[in-house]
DNA sequence: AAAAAAATCATGGAAAAAGGGGAGACGGCA
DNA sequence: TGCCGTCTCCCCTTTTTCCATGATTTTTTT
């Protein structure tokens, strides 16, 4: 029986640049393609697919958050996560919430039909070049925030003061501060400038 | 006669897509990719395509250079400017530098192939979000910032403070001060943290 | 139900940035 | 030559951030 594959990215080219490249592979079947999250989960409630390859930057959601979701509500899915360059201090996150393997957009078509096939089958796979980020990432670890501190740090990255955010989130200029504290100290920053640039150049914003 | 199309994009997957997309059009031809800046010089020593697709961001040159480079040796060929969503900031740039179009990623086919029948015929082309987020951008000036300012940027955005800065560019702290609250007022920003993700989210940094 | 993580609040002090003003030196350019 | 922009430097005050420490309550996970 041939491997159903979904495919979710927010750029219509990647889309059909997979699509092209799995087009005549047989054992390998394109079920249909979502551009955000929320078209994704709605294809799942009609029929889910042996395997996803999900874009890591969706529009109303982090693939991450995405994979999460799915994983949890269709255990039979199979995650592989897509990304570009830069971006791969992600993996480690999409794996943690139950990718199955990684491929990266430059990948060969050889590369994407093996990632394909193991984890179909339940195995995992990671590209080379995202194996070997992987390993450097570990080093300079990215930080998981909660939702509050995510909160306050969009807002000290639009310009707000301590007290602007606790007048806007009804608490304490105190409890701010704690918050900006731990950020601070989550990216290792040793004040707000180097905070922004961080959490902008790995996504959190 | 048909238009010759080239491809330059690090990205395997998005130079298949680009290729499945062109491929039944009559009329245009694919003939050739380049993953990086230096195949792609070398390829239009030996022959010039008339239209380039042309990502900005490439492994070993930014495509800005690359775009100007280009047409200054084949005036002849024209480029049109690839990206993503959030990378729009650097639209302007591109056009200033002879780009004839820009494409957003997740353009339809419809839109690449109009693109390119424009763009062939020695028009300009650009998508409708690309030309949207170009409004916005000149509407919300980017400040045009001088030499030392942008040093002086670049060492806030990695944590420093002045003092530090002093040290670094051998001026006394007042003068960094200084150049600091001009960066404040050129970028309408009330604090560090915003300057910083202004400065980032406009490809100053 | 117990343990761990997150969110809340506080005090007090040191360091840095923000906001205001003023001013001299230099180079390019009209 | 005189103007303009840039770079340089300084003083003062207020605001905000940064740091250290400690504690209570709520939520989530195990």
């Amino acid at each position: 029986m041939a491997t159903n594959v979904f495919i979710v990215d927010d750029h219509y080219m990647v889309i059909e640049g997979i699509r092209s490249l799995l087009q005549n592979v047989k054992d390998i079947e394109c079920t249909g393609h979502a551009m955000n999250a929320v078209s994704c989960l709605a294809f799942l409630q009609q029929q889910q697919p042996d395997v996803i390859l999900m874009d890591i930057n969706l529009p109303d959601k982090s693939g991450i958050e995405l994979c999460k979701e799915v994983r949890e509500k269709y255990p039979a899915v199979f995650i592989i996560g897509l990304s570009t360059f830069n971006q791969q201090s992600f993996i480690q996150k999409m794996m943690d919430n139950g990718a199955s393997g990684y491929v990266l957009k430059n990948a060969t078509q050889e590369e994407l039909i093996a990632a394909i096939a193991i984890v179909a089958k339940g195995g995992h796979f990671l590209s080379e070049e995202a194996a070997l980020s992987l390993r450097k990432y570990n080093a300079g670890d990215m930080p998981l925030l909660t939702r509050r501190e995510k909160e306050v740090l969009t807002l000290i990255a639009e310009g707000m003061t301590n007290a602007e955010i606790a007048q806007k989130l009804f608490i304490s200029t105190t409890t701010v501060d704690t918050h900006r504290k731990n950020l601070l100290e989550k990216f290792h920053a040793k004040n707000t400038a180097l905070l922004v640039k961080l959490a902008l150049s790995q996504g959190h914003l």
